[in-house]
RNA sequence: AGAGAGGUGGCCGAGUGGUCGAAGGCGCACGCCUGGAAAGUGUGUAUACGCCAAAAGCGUAUCGAGGGUUCGAAUCCCUUCCUCUCUGCCA
């Protein structure tokens, strides 16, 4: 949620700024400020209403004690015709600031000066591409077809027990799935990052906090008997672990990362696009999340790419690095790097990490501030990204790793899977 | 799930209708004391919003949350959430 002084003092830059969304601000930007007017007005009239009467108030209780009930009682008369005054503007404000709000949350994060402007995933800057992309031999397949043969994956089972868009990992899958989230997870306490284990349901007040709701409600699986959600990314509990939380800048930079399946109802799109691992219901990420001093959030985004590219280079898969553009950037971000490792088999990128910096958007909403060393409360800036999401990986690794005689294993992976092959069956 | 107890500032804890944003203690910060430290001692120590160009200052709200009674609510009433104890169930 943007901050009323922002569109106030940086009007004409914040428009522009949102212009590279596609997103034309004029008319949102004016009527928040109009509401934040009468807002302030309101709740000036408010005040000094409510001062009056608690003047009146006092002089009563004192005229009570010292004996003279008559002239208490015509002061009652006064408060009586104040309260029916404050009760009025009193609804007035809460009707104006709950609009201002509404209005706010409507409007999303203004990109920083590097974001290219555009319109859509044309338009994303690859900033690097690293990384050999291997030569399969003839007849190389996709991860799907792979997972079957070798009997690493059986989604038939998955929708049997739940439905379609939830794999069920067998033997030599299971246990390189496992590997990747050990993995992962040294990699990130490694450089840092505290581990944490959350829980994978959340309550309403927390999907209000990182912005699932109100409006994303439909891509959260929804436990309507005690009115909880399931958590789409660890980034919903973990972040709102620092909900309502006024931290000391020298308790900056807090640093976690956090293991957990991430649940998405999301409906729609086709064909090889959602085949296999490619989009799921139930998936497992391994998050890395970020509170920052606001002067050093744009380093520590550079650290935090930089820590994905270590692992992707350690996995030895060919990736490359994309600055989303305006237009698709997330709502909540103000610069976004997406990671995608080519899928030879498949024959195009995979999306497998994004990383963001969320400036003080996610913390505005969140109330999440620092005492800075001269005693002011400021809000902090947030970051996260995925180090790294599973299903995708684990397709890299089989498209890319698939040899006629069996997959090999990344050799980082070899001691936490305890194989370095998986053989082709029958051979 | 049933029965009971309870939610007050960073923490502990007092406060059952007015002068209470809230005693006292701990903690913390700064000063004094000290050769240095401890002890002792003095002062200060919440958040949000509004007024003000800004600071100072002032105002308003906040004692889990929401509503009500009252001229006036931490205190009385209602609703709700949460925590603890016992019983039940259970990995």
């Amino acid at each position: 949620m943007l901050q009323v002084s922002q569109i106030r003092e940086q009007y004409d830059q914040s428009l522009e700024a949102l212009a590279k969304r596609g997103v034309d601000a004029r008319e949102v930007f004016d009527r928040v400020l109009k509401l934040d007017e009468q807002r302030r007005a309101t709740q000036a009239q408010l005040d000094e209403t409510l001062a009056q009467s608690n003047t009146f108030s006092k002089e009563i209780g004192q005229l009570f004690q010292n004996g003279q009930p008559q002239k208490a009682n015509i002061l009652k008369e006064k408060t009586t015709q104040l309260k029916a005054q404050s009760k009025l503007l009193q609804e007035q404000l809460s009707e104006f600031a709950q609009t201002l709000q509404e209005v706010l949350w409507t409007i999303p994060n203004l990109p920083n000066a590097i974001v290219p402007a555009g319109s859509s995933d044309q338009d994303n800057e690859v900033v690097l591409q690293e990384g050999d992309i291997p030569t399969l031999h003839e007849g190389a397949l996709p991860h799907w077809e792979l997972a079957k043969i070798y009997d690493l994956i059986d989604f038939e089972l998955g929708v049997k027990i739940t439905g379609a868009g939830f794999p069920v990992y067998k033997g030599y899958g299971a246990r390189l799935q496992r590997a990747l989230i050990a993995y992962f997870l040294d990699k990130n306490t490694n450089a840092g990052y505290t581990e944490y284990q959350v829980p994978h349901l959340v309550n309403e007040a927390s999907g209000f906090g990182t912005g699932q709701l109100p409006d994303k409600e439909g891509q959260m699986y929804h436990v309507t008997g005690d009115n909880l959600y399931l958590i789409p990314t660890a980034e919903v509990p973990v972040t709102n672990l620092f909900r309502d939380v006024l931290l000391n800048q020298s308790d900056l930079p807090v640093c976690c990362t956090g293991y957990t399946p991430c649940f998405r109802r999301e409906a729609g799109s086709y064909g090889a696009h959602v085949r296999g691992l490619n989009r799921l219901h139930q998936f497992d990420k391994v998050e890395i999340v970020r509170i920052e001093h606001p002067d050093n959030s744009y380093q520590a985004l550079d650290q935090m790419v930089g820590h994905v590219q270590e692992i992707l280079r350690e996995l030895n898969l060919p990736y490359r690095i994309l600055r989303l553009c305006g237009g698709d950037l997330g709502f909540t971000s103000a610069l976004t790097y997406d990671f995608e490792v080519f899928s030879t088999a498949q024959d195009r990128w995979l999306e497998i990490s994004s990383v963001s910096n969320f400036e003080t958007f996610q913390a505005n909403r969140l109330k999440l501030r620092f005492k800075d060393n001269d005693g002011n409360n400021k809000l902090a800036h947030t970051l996260n990204g995925s180090a790294l999401a599973l299903p995708r990986v684990m397709a890299g690794i089989l498209e890319n790793y698939q040899t006629p005689d069996g997959i090999k294993i990344p050799e980082v992976l070899v001691p936490y899977c305890g194989f370095d092959f998986i053989p082709t069956p029958g051979k």
